[in-house]
DNA sequence: TTTTTTACTTGATTTATGTCAAGGTCCAAA
DNA sequence: TTTGGACCTTGACATAAATCAAGTAAAAAA
């Protein structure tokens, strides 16, 4: 099913454009191809598809080539919550290695093509590339970091201060994938947004409404523009 | 400054009573002391003592060997936030990795002891041991795991779940611990319950009361039995 | 095109929880 | 033993955000 040629595109980890925001960040030269043997699949998804059921079996991470994604758990009354938004050059699936299965649902946001890294392949290499591993226990360290930022949102912060905080995070996320300036493309609804916030999605469509009222945004759908960055800023604080 | 005999004892990893809850759980007979070898320094702490700051420079993870660590970071209005309560056997730290400073506040609830791992020695014993390399990762996608589950928690729970949940999820890590049948010994003051569940203090104390007159749990001060552990768990959800 | 559905906005009302305030209890230091 | 202070409880009241409800706009389907 996989031809030669199929093989050197899926391993061209050297020639990714998101290569610089991704996994082997550290990795040069000879290293960079050990990772490309790590990869064994690219996975096309569409706009809802899932890359991943909650309960399935852990086969390794995945690293997000393009598009984005949302993971989102079951609470214990039985409805969602989103633990995050993912963009191009993140990782998911790092929640799963400790018990062989993922607890979260992985869920395209728009068309997404995503790198499985079967996690056995990456251990190997790691043992042989310290690089490799400094970079995997790096990610890993991130993603724990970026849950108690939210976490921290979360305890305190009130409605205003948490869709401030989303925007400028989302904003300077995108900054780094070459979005354009003070620009926004929300991928995800109102409903996912408050989801994640743990806002009801009518506090999120009036916080925004209320942010264009004071003039530091612009809502026109699902782009923003940032019309006041230091007063949002200051704002989020 | 440091004994041969002073050695001995820093490094009996096999002997350690919290061993199998630590990061060396798969680790078997020769393989175990590479980790004797990892672990560089026992410290002892006080109640209210740090075991880091925010800000510091990463030296390496910390295995907690006794007592318990609240971790909390400081939120952008300059508040602080509690993002865990640590038992012995458990690992703390490992959010520094990514950028070598501690994001967080570490500090004793009780008198502590824990072990230093620094992270260049753990990063080489985990190239050479297969088996330590899948304990790291382990340990850090469980960390991310009980994050997720903190915030599914704050995303929507209300004051009465979170509470139940609280209790239940702290149970189950003491009886791992061998504490006694349905018996919960608190660490931590209301303040800092309220503070990890994103509730005022009072609403602790009141809930705290309300399951008390319910039947399902006992308060006494910081030693909280549980009467009804099926109604407090079915409350939970 | 028209119709249907989904996503979003806005208003009115309710409610869970926060805030403020007062008093009580236990522990530690003198 | 007394005293001071941290910690906790309880009540009264305020409020941010949820919920309920109705309408609008855009996208998808017919």
């Amino acid at each position: 099913m996989t031809g030669l040629s199929d093989l050197k595109i899926k391993t061209a980890c050297e020639n990714c454009h998101v290569r610089k925001l991704c996994l082997p960040t550290s990795l040069e030269g000879e290293e960079i191809q050990l990772m490309n043997d790590v990869v064994s699949d690219r996975i096309q998804l569409e706009k809802g598809d899932y890359l991943y059921n909650s309960g399935d079996s852990f086969k390794g991470i995945y690293a997000i080539k393009g598009g984005s994604l949302k993971t989102s758990g079951v609470t214990a009354e039985g409805d969602e919550q989103i633990t995050g938004f993912h963009l191009d050059g993140e990782i998911v699936g790092l929640d799963a290695i400790d018990d062989d299965q993922h607890p979260c649902d992985a869920i395209a946001l728009a068309s997404t093509e995503v790198c499985l890294l079967p996690f056995d392949r990456l251990c190997d290499a790691s043992g042989k590339a310290p690089n490799l591993l400094k970079d995997l226990t790096r990610v890993m360290s991130r993603e724990i970091r970026r849950e108690e930022h939210v976490l921290m949102l979360l305890g305190t912060a009130t409605a205003e201060q948490r869709i401030a905080r989303f925007l400028l995070n989302l904003y300077e996320r995108l900054q780094k994938r070459g979005a354009q300036h003070n620009q926004i493309s929300l991928q995800m609804s109102r409903q996912d947004i408050g989801n994640y916030l743990g806002l009801a999605f009518e506090t999120v469509s009036r916080q925004f409404r209320s942010l264009q009222d004071l003039g530091l945004i612009k809502v026109e759908r699902r782009n923003i523009e940032i019309i006041e960055m230091n007063k949002l800023s200051a704002l989020s604080e």
